[in-house]
DNA sequence: TACTTATTGAAACACTTTTTCAATAACAGG
DNA sequence: CCTGTTATTGAAAAAGTGTTTCAATAAGTA
């Protein structure tokens, strides 16, 4: 999944190209780790110097909305995006550097129907995300 | 779990009694599901009508500490607190009136570790969180 | 090239959370 | 029961984060 295709992809749902949107695009397609709409800020000036914080909320919300970024949960804050893995993806998080890994394994169906049985609850979605240490961090 | 039990867990942690907090612990013990800082302030509040909101945000911190409480992240926002279950217990919500449901079962060990040789990842703690309906909306 | 209209950044605003501070009240020790 | 120490309080101010408004600009179309 590239820069490129991001842009394509925004344009096929109507919206315009713009330099403003190439480079929060370039900053969060590119980044192994979550982004928050002001570190996005920060590194998309570096790209384009009259970008506005706000067209960074702006832009962030119309990737979201055709799922190509998806919002990161973590206890320290629930502000920050990562480009979205394809299909049904769960995350993995490095504690140490923020780096994201995806991941399939829906393994969970069994546990989910128990679940559904011993509760009376209907369940339509599930989130599963695991925390700990990437193999780079191990090392040093 | 009992309002008084959380009030002498807080006395052994070091904190004094008062009114305030006991308006506090009293409405977020008892509530079936999560709630925002400015809910428990309207709800205790009737409670003890002097509280200030200051002292809702500093008293969900301390009890967010001594693990009476823990954060529910949910995608319309994660400001919100529920009563912790007792050991190493998943959520469950429903979606439409916000009952918060624990549940056990632990079937991810193998699924964990799967990802872990996969990733080359140290995995340390998981979130599984559910979404659904209970039973009760369900009839109605 | 000209036109329509989405997009922009700045400023103002709204909302949530944190900090500061003097007054108060919990509770330990007498 | 009283007294002193000090944690705790609520109000006000400040800080942070996200949203709305608006006139100027520029993307895409004809």
């Amino acid at each position: 999944m590239t820069a490129e295709l991001w842009l394509s992809q925004l344009q096929e749902n109507g919206y315009r190209l713009t330099e403003a949107r190439r480079a929060v695009v370039e900053t969060v397609e590119r980044s192994p780790r979550a982004l928050t709409p002001l570190e996005v800020y920060d590194m998309a000036r570096k790209r384009y110097r009259a970008l506005g914080l706000v067209t960074v909320y702006r832009t962030l919300e119309k990737l979201e909305e055709i799922h190509l970024i998806q919002r990161v949960h973590h206890p320290q804050g629930c502000q920050a995006f990562i480009s979205a893995g394809k299909g049904h993806q769960h995350l993995l998080l490095c504690q140490n550097c923020g780096q994201v890994a995806f991941f399939e394994g829906d393994d969970l169906n069994s546990l989910i129907g128990a679940i559904a049985r011993k509760t009376g609850y209907k369940i339509n979605e599930h989130w599963l995300q695991l925390f700990g240490m990437c193999a780079d961090c191990r090392v040093n």
